[in-house]
DNA sequence: CGTCCTATTGAAATTCTTCAACACTCGTGG
DNA sequence: CCACGAGTGTTGAAGAATTTCAATAGGACG
């Protein structure tokens, strides 16, 4: 449990060196701490705090400062706009262990809730931008996650402007079940999934409404494509028929 | 003397110290050049082409290689994606002084090409991976790019997934009088634009058809928004109130 | 067992698209 | 100078996809 045998990024570095908070994250070779040298981790770590927030809980308001930066250690984060007269649109969904926040900006754009339960590790803004300061690494690290965001803004672009309803809920469940289990999503293997959104957030995502959501469904599982468990759960016998269905081009980093 | 944020950085430098190539250029102190010093500018210069592209002119298919990357010097660029079958998607406009690239990752996901008439400055990839290298200002800056173009991706997916025909072209419209001329558009005073796309280039871009288009240019007309110069300028007699009618749809005919 | 929340289904209404026709502009060449 | 054609934009009417409205079903929980 201790040790790690497989492939780490910096071989030469004891455990002993790595804060006690960060050993049993899952998450920490993986996002903005993968790159951070102990002594950077123990540094971040002394102004950490474990948050959980469960469903529907709010995370930044839109406009909002934001004085804390998060990395998300587990579960599903929305990022979503409102128009004046309260249509809502989600314009991106955050896995772990994405980085939450906008370092160089002073104000959200978007409205950001758990869509799930999320487990978040926080800490505050001043102590990210000094680490930033220190390390370029780390910037770099932090747009190359941004380029990742922007590749799928606008494959999302693709299938608002361009996609039937069936399409996009189908590119949807693809996207999702990549993003759960980008392992198994390659095989033409059955996969069980855990949505992390219910119906009126997928509709809010994919620019439909709960109804059209709802009948897409139905329509995928008549085809045999998809298997609904539940409400919240399902299985996608083949993947790869899945994706081909609705051709979203998810460009890995 | 690294502040990253604003206006002319380097006031004290003479004329003499600038390459003779950038000496013209108006883009010089905005983009990515108006962070690099007299020396970097040179280093950069000896390896820059200036090109003129006619509109509709290809610079990067999807999926190729960027051997090279550019700063607009004047001109629109657009970013469109295409499925499968056919249809397509522009999922972004780049304005002088964008830089165009994308740096880090090896293949572009768009296919990019001239909307107008685009003067771009041109330099090998090395170039300016070596700049990067040398100078954590200059990641700062494309980071503070790809922020902005993010947050215009995710303005636009909300109008894609929730706003009407009306809201959408009337909101492209006022897009691009604040892109075109950022000043003039804060005041309730007439504004002509010259406007980069042809009808087909804004239907693409707000996912319609050319017809819809067309239709909410005449609605528009008819409700004083804008007057029609010619098919590729118009006027705004009051960019205020165009910006207020695209965040809320009147309807009526 | 009733209530709340979520999801599904059906039928009517609406928005946008498709298809088809026409108008305008701008060169080129007779 | 006019005719011609290509490219571009507009308009109308019919059709299709999605939304809206309304009703029903199921699950979780007190």
């Amino acid at each position: 449990m201790t040790t790690i045998t497989e492939t780490p990024i910096r071989q030469d570095v004891h455990n002993s060196d790595v804060p006690v908070l960060c050993r049993s994250c899952e998450a920490r070779h993986r996002g903005i701490c993968g790159i951070l040298s102990p002594d950077q981790l123990l540094a971040l770590s002394r102004h950490t705090i474990k948050h959980t927030l469960n469903p529907e809980q709010s995370i930044v308001a839109e406009g909002e400062a934001e004085q804390r930066f998060s990395n998300i250690m587990s579960g599903v984060v929305k990022l979503s706009k409102l128009t004046s007269d309260g249509r809502r649109q989600i314009v991106g969904l955050q896995f772990a262990p994405d980085f939450l926040g906008r370092p160089f900006s002073d104000h959200s754009n978007c409205e950001v809730e758990a869509a799930t339960e999320v487990r978040l590790c926080s800490f505050p803004r001043h102590v990210l931008q000094n680490l930033v300061k220190a390390s370029p690494n780390l910037e770099h690290r932090l747009y190359q996650q941004l380029s990742r965001e922007l590749g799928e803004a606008q494959d999302w672009m693709l299938a608002l402007g361009r996609k039937s309803a069936l399409e996009r809920v189908g590119g949807f469940l693809h996207f999702v079940a990549t993003r759960i289990d980008p392992e198994h999503a390659q095989a033409s293997a059955p996969l069980l999934i855990d949505l992390p959104l219910r119906r009126t957030d997928i509709a809010d995502f994919l620019g439909l409404t709960v109804e059209t959501v709802s009948r897409q469904f139905t329509k995928l599982r008549k085809a045999g494509l998809i298997v609904l468990v539940n409400n919240r759960t399902i299985e996608i016998p083949d993947v790869d028929r899945l994706e081909h269905f609705s051709n979203l081009s998810l460009d890995e980093d």
